[in-house]
DNA sequence: TGTGCAGTCTTCCCCGGGGAAGGGTTTTCG
DNA sequence: CGAAAACCCTTCCCCGGGGAAGACTGCACA
């Protein structure tokens, strides 16, 4: 072969990799020059190690890490463990974002895309651990619009009542509420409403009581829209739930962030729990 | 509402954006939490920030960079025409991810996934402009195999004549072929090899003659492995030139990346190069 | 009223390069 | 031989955060 010392931008171009690209591999350790220019600094790279370069593309446009990919290419012939598990992991994230961006592009398409993305929100859920939280707790049956309001006004003159307000009780979390009846129809039945308190709560209304709600896991979602739609959140949880194979454990909670009173109807949010049983 | 100061752990659970993201968010301008203790530093946000900060996160999550979401962002209502552009582009980029990765999918679900890189390797061409080349060149005709080796030695004793030496005539890129003739079949034909070169050459074997080659737009493709199977990368460019209603002009090029003196067989690197008609 | 833990702050380094600036070198051609 | 064009070098800042360190707060309960 006639040339074989090939300076940085004639192997940039057959393998494909940027001259940046190159620096950093070279910074890495991952494919170094095989001659320097003392004087002028210039890198020379051989034929051979086109191949090499080749290779590093490939699998870092696969997505491995520069580290993987190094390792990877150390690994070549004995097809080591770690280089197994490496490709599983590849594969399995792989997986994960064609997923995401599959959800992305159906999305992008829509004929309405904000819409849209709302819709693809709904479907966003994420499973977290929930502490357990010390609340004041107040129960009420009957239509739920109505009771809601009530059992709300209560606990909120509660602890804003002069003793609690001298005991430096503060509320710690935005207030939440669970249909606790067997009999959840759209309508009404007997519901729970919770306001995380800290500091010692004197209580003057004998019905609340003050306790500690228990740590869960649970399915979460943030729905944004008015309140008569929950509806369609819950049942978007119902059908995850099952396919999923998750059984629940308990009834849903809704956490209402912010204010009803302060916030258009559209813009109103409200974090839905659906707890589960662990160790799926 | 209890709690209208949100710390930002809390607002960073609910939101599900991690504190460094909004962090970043904050310097950036995207998301400045309403309010900041002067003493100690602590941010503090608003239940009303909660819902931009979903926003945030959504378009983040579809791929948008901040910029980008600040734009969409500030531009909610009125769907401007700026906007459109950006979500026309997102939808492209996402495609091209969709595509990339699903073939990253295939290799790494395959039993062989270092074979099945080679094979898609193959598939993953590049339109390169290639500018023009000064070479020598020389002609010659007969079974592929014996003319090409005749003719690259005699381009080789040419440039390394004393002549040429002491000119300092020097080699500035690979030997490359084409096959000219019409007929083209396996087993032979009209070859002309050509060596890039610099310098004022000087010729004592009339076989061979200095001329440039002419600039061409070009798809491309290395290849590995032995010659005698450059065949399968050539129809693999020939189907890409049908799918993609690309129309050849000229002959295609072989460089020859390593020397096959040096070179194991299965380590031969050959660029292939179809010239194409611009302005698809 | 104190004490301990959980929450928060800032700063620094990392990923894998892209882009630009500012200054040397080599090649190429006349 | 000289000058212009093309090539190469280094350094700095940028993306969008993740991770860790070290120091400071605040809240909750006793």
């Amino acid at each position: 072969m006639p040339v074989d010392r090939i300076p940085i931008g004639k192997f940039s171009e057959v393998t494909r990799l940027s001259k940046k690209a190159l620096y950093c591999y070279e910074r890495k350790g991952l494919l170094v020059p095989v001659e320097r220019d003392l004087c002028t600094g210039y890198r020379y790279y051989t034929p051979q190690q086109i191949e090499r370069g080749i290779w590093i593309g490939s699998l870092s446009n696969m997505g491995f890490s520069l580290d993987d990919t190094a390792a990877i290419l150390d690994a070549r012939g004995r097809s080591s463990a770690s280089v197994q598990a490496l490709l599983k992991t590849r594969l399995r994230e792989t997986r994960n974002e064609i997923r995401r961006l599959v959800m992305a592009e159906r999305v992008l398409s829509s004929d309405d895309p904000f819409q849209e993305l709302f819709t693809v929100e709904l479907e966003n859920l994420t499973i977290k651990e929930i502490p357990p939280i010390r609340a004041m707790t107040i129960r009420g049956e009957g239509p739920y619009g109505e009771v809601l309001t009530s059992l709300i006004e209560q606990i909120c003159a509660e602890i804003f009542s002069p003793e609690n307000l001298r005991n430096n009780v503060k509320a710690t979390g935005p207030i939440s509420s669970v249909y606790i009846g067997e009999d959840c129809d759209e309508t009404g039945g007997l519901v729970e409403v919770a306001l995380p308190v800290s500091g010692s709560v004197t209580i003057s209304n004998p019905a609340i009581t003050t306790r500690t709600l228990p740590a869960v896991t649970a399915v979460t979602v943030v729905y944004r829209g008015p309140y008569q739609n929950l509806g369609m959140a819950h049942k978007e949880m119902f059908d995850y739930l099952q396919e999923n194979n998750l059984t629940g454990a308990g009834p849903a909670r809704e956490l209402y962030l912010n204010d009803p009173a302060k916030t258009p109807e559209e813009e109103l949010l409200t974090e839905i729990q659906y707890p589960i049983r662990k160790g799926t």
